[in-house]
RNA sequence: GUGGGCGUAGUUCAGUUGGUAGAGCCCUGGAUUGUGAUUCCAGUUGUCGUGGGUUCGAGUCCCAUCGUCCACCCCA
């Protein structure tokens, strides 16, 4: 046997067995936003590099060492998107979608981040994702939340996660705090790690949710980001908060949550749960006013998230929910050089008349015993049968495959027609 | 990029102190003439991740390499 070719590292097949989950939660998604009135929108995969580094921060990790980049045959240097969000801004600025206009999009589909794969977490994964363009309110911002807090209980993995919620400021404030919590942790350079340290030059910000448990203290004697708020972000925020108690939704408050890209301000939030090992974000996001005038727009506010579809397929598998099988209806059973003529014909006609019907048609000959075996299989609720008897009367055979569904018949082709249709 | 665990049949795994491979599931066929999930019987399946080395002999020991899983980093 010749060598054989192997997918590339961290990117996965999702086999049959396995597609009704991801079919669940884009069905429910596709639905829910449908409902709130988000529409649907497709960017390329693609996209010029320089996209990605204006809007995700030249100095993050993304943009310095976790793109797929590469010139193409015109020496312009290309990136496989690493998310969604700077694709979305482009094609709004674009398209004219931000002209003295609200927008609420949504998208979906693959991301490709270079990173050593692990629990959750693969080189291609795939988002939905949720933007709304021109509306600077608490308002818009708490409706993503209770939106997404609504997917949960669609998908019935509401009791795993929980909301954390935090602002960050106006890019005003931030400059601020970042000094504050730069000079306060310069002082403190000896009881750094050695992440942190590196942290320190690069992002301070993100030194607050470090896991290494020794940095705790540190961390909660620091100057907190929300004592640093501007009066209208923190306004904003306070809104923000009184909306979803009113509306009756739990969260936390949590003053170390800042999000690693550079463009967002004020609301960020993440849903997180502990069911998934380290990779405890299914769902993050929060608000990024400046972002489109960054890459060249008109000043717009913007709020979005993101979540990871791998994430919440594995976290709905391991807690033992289903999603919606669809096994057949039918498995056409056909046994004889007549029966074999006529069978697929037969089927074409039983398709004709029940536009709805999943039919499987055994193909391949074999026996009675043999093809019974592989109608009981395929989880078909019933096996059609033809063989000469049924092909010299102008007849079908109709046999139940599951429990309390009767016994077994011979009917003209027309009544068997008539008995499949009131059974699916 | 760093650290740890693991690579044996399609799959889940066993394989004693080194003596050229086994089980369950799956799959195929059979238990009288045309009827499935049970039971019984029979059968197929492997360059033991790859490349070197030690040895009379390596799935087993050593080295390298690749892959995979988990964690760090980072992130959805």
């Amino acid at each position: 046997m010749a060598q054989q070719v192997k997918a590339i590292r961290g990117m996965n097949d999702i086999l049959p067995e396995n597609i009704h989950y991801w079919h669940r939660i884009e069905g429910t998604v596709r639905s829910l936003l449908g409902r709130y009135g988000y529409g649907e929108i497709r960017m390329p995969v693609i996209e010029k590099t320089e996209l990605f580094k204006r809007s995700i921060g030249e100095v993050t990790d993304i943009v310095e060492k976790e793109m797929y980049t590469f010139n193409d045959r015109n020496d312009e240097s290309l990136t496989m998107r690493p998310e969604g969000t700077a694709g979305c801004v482009r094609a709004a600025i674009e398209n004219g979608l931000l002209h003295n206009q609200t927008h609420r999009l949504w998208y979906q589909g693959a991301m490709f981040r270079y990173e050593r794969p692990q629990k959750g977490r693969y080189r291609q994964f795939h988002q939905i994702g949720a933007e709304v363009f021109g509306m600077d309110g608490p308002d818009i911002d708490a409706e993503l939340i209770l939106l997404s807090a609504r997917l949960w209980r669609e998908l019935e993995i509401d009791s795993m996660v929980t909301l954390q919620l935090n602002s960050l400021g106006s890019s005003e404030s931030r400059v601020i705090y970042r000094d504050k919590l730069t000079s306060y942790l310069s002082e403190r350079k000896d009881q750094l790690d050695e992440d942190s340290l590196r942290r320190l030059e690069s992002n301070p910000l993100r030194i607050l949710d470090s896991k290494n448990p020794a940095m705790a203290e540190l961390i909660a004697n620091a100057p907190k980001l929300t004592e640093e708020l501007d009066d209208e972000s923190k306004q904003h925020f306070d809104e923000l908060c009184r909306i979803l108690d009113a509306a009756g939704l739990k969260y936390e408050i949590n003053p170390c949550l800042v999000r690693g890209l550079d463009y967002y301000s004020k609301t960020v939030f993440e849903w997180v749960t502990d069911a998934l090992g380290a990779q405890g974000t299914i769902c993050a996001g929060g608000r990024y006013d400046g972002l489109v005038t960054q890459l060249g727009g008109k000043e717009t506010p913007a709020v979005g998230f993101a979540m990871g579809i791998e994430r919440l397929a594995v976290m709905m598998q391991e807690s033992g929910i289903e999603g919606k099988d669809h096994y057949p209806d039918a498995y056409l059973v056909q046994v004889g050089e007549r029966a074999m003529q006529q069978g697929m014909i037969i089927a074409e006609k039983l398709r004709d008349a029940l536009p709805g019907l999943r039919l499987i048609t055994h193909c391949g000959g074999g026996s009675f015993k043999s093809q019974f075996k592989k109608a009981d299989k395929s989880h078909a609720r019933f096996a059609l049968i033809l063989g000469d008897d049924e092909i010299d009367k102008g007849e079908i055979g109709i046999k139940p495959l599951r429990a309390g569904d009767g016994e077994q018949k011979m009917l003209p082709i027309n009544a068997a027609i008539e008995f499949l249709q009131q059974q699916i």
